[in-house]
DNA sequence: TAGATTGTTAATCGATTAACAATC
DNA sequence: TAGATTGTTAATCGATTAACAATC
């Protein structure tokens, strides 16, 4: 069975999220593993720089091949190139940007995308007034242009940093356009159909897990002050 | 048993992580049905507007106690604040940032903060030029202040947004200097003492991931051009 | 060969979903 | 009372971990 049929014919399972989400942290080690000059490592070594464990990260690369050699481990580099060809890395993504407002422009400038091969090909905005300027190098189209511009130019990839509140119509108009990725900065939970991924930025969300966790700390703390009943 | 003796003595099990995230979520969601002037609202009703299930909805609230009336459903704005208080977020929270760079300088411009109830109080980054100056109303401090600065302002969360290969020196330093939170933008595994809280912001396993998407979308695209077999 | 380490199967653990008695 | 819906227990599903035979 090769990677590719896993999710589509009948009864493989798919390949769990969390498991694609830690490929891309073991590239990373690699990667600094390569740099450090370091030939070979075992999948004991590679768990030592993540949170995760060696029978995890065995069982992770299992849903696509065999990679190591038994008794020696896995070539460093050899491994960080097929994990970056199943995270398809090499091939240059066009995106589009919906929402040139502060946080729009400081993502059009984050360095980050072009890293991973990530390409701004044009940027969408309300704003009658930013329309027809440029930001980073970017032409800013009006939202009723989108259709048009993702034919024209290939862009497969909508980064929305838009209100919540226009966050559904923009990412409708972005599918209608025949984008199938989003990455979403907007703080709500956004419907789309079968066959589009969408990824959540949740600033929101991360900052009330953190309020959360504070506040069962202080109760923690005052608990043990107050030596109350285990 | 009180939420707050969940995590604590012995046998009882913590409240799972993505229990918080939906927390999250449902507050938000209530909010947005108070304003429409809503007043009571059912587990089936919320999980139309979620991508839960009901039954998901019931016992992640069931980790907290009971918050609904058997026949009628929940109450909007009760249930809200209830979801608000555990969530810690009528606290306001005193943060640091670290890194005064791009994405640093966007952070502390960002509204979602203060929205939040999160207030940076104090700036750090390595750059001698930019020691002393104000960014957004915060000061910016050097590194080697940041045991002094938090000591003196309650600080309890930082803000990472420094460069990857600095990003543990300087978690390090924040937890020495007592910061008990962080949330780190930098693409990187942070490795820090039990009792601190990290949340990781990572563009970089987000982009690949849609990497990935896209890559096995063509895969399938071309597999059923080509009629392979199934 | 002996030691190391993979790839994979089986056991465990935990989270989600279904079912339903309690009750408004 | 009948209908609706909760809170909770039990069943299911899926992901993680442990164990180990295969093999370098």
């Amino acid at each position: 069975m090769t990677a590719s049929t896993l999710t589509v014919f009948g009864t493989e399972r798919a390949v769990p999220e969390v498991t694609i989400e830690r490929l891309s942290i073991y590239s990373r080690v690699l990667r600094s593993l390569e740099l450090s000059g370091r030939e070979t490592i075992s999948s004991a070594g590679l768990a030592r720089h993540t949170p995760y464990a060696a029978a995890q990260i065995r069982r992770d690369l299992a849903w696509f091949g065999q990679f190591g050699t038994r008794g020696k481990g896995y070539d460093v580099t050899n491994l960080r190139r097929q994990l970056d060809v199943i995270l398809g890395v090499h091939v240059t993504r066009r995106a589009a940007l919906i929402g040139a407002g502060n946080l729009g422009l400081a993502l059009l400038g984050y360095t980050g995308f072009r890293e991973h091969n990530f390409e701004f090909a044009a940027a969408f905005d309300a704003n009658r007034q930013k329309v027809g300027t440029y930001a980073q190098g970017v032409r800013i189209y009006a939202m009723s242009e989108i259709a048009a511009v993702v034919a024209d130019t290939d862009i497969e990839i909508a980064v929305l940093a838009v209100p919540a509140v226009a966050a559904q119509d923009c990412a409708d108009a972005a599918v209608r356009a025949g984008i199938k990725a989003l990455l979403n900065f907007a703080p709500t939970q956004l419907s789309v159909p079968d066959g589009v991924q969408v990824r959540n930025v949740d600033l929101s969300v991360e900052l009330e897990h953190l309020s959360y966790f504070l506040e069962r700390r202080q109760e923690r703390i005052g608990r043990i002050a107050s030596s109350d009943p285990p």
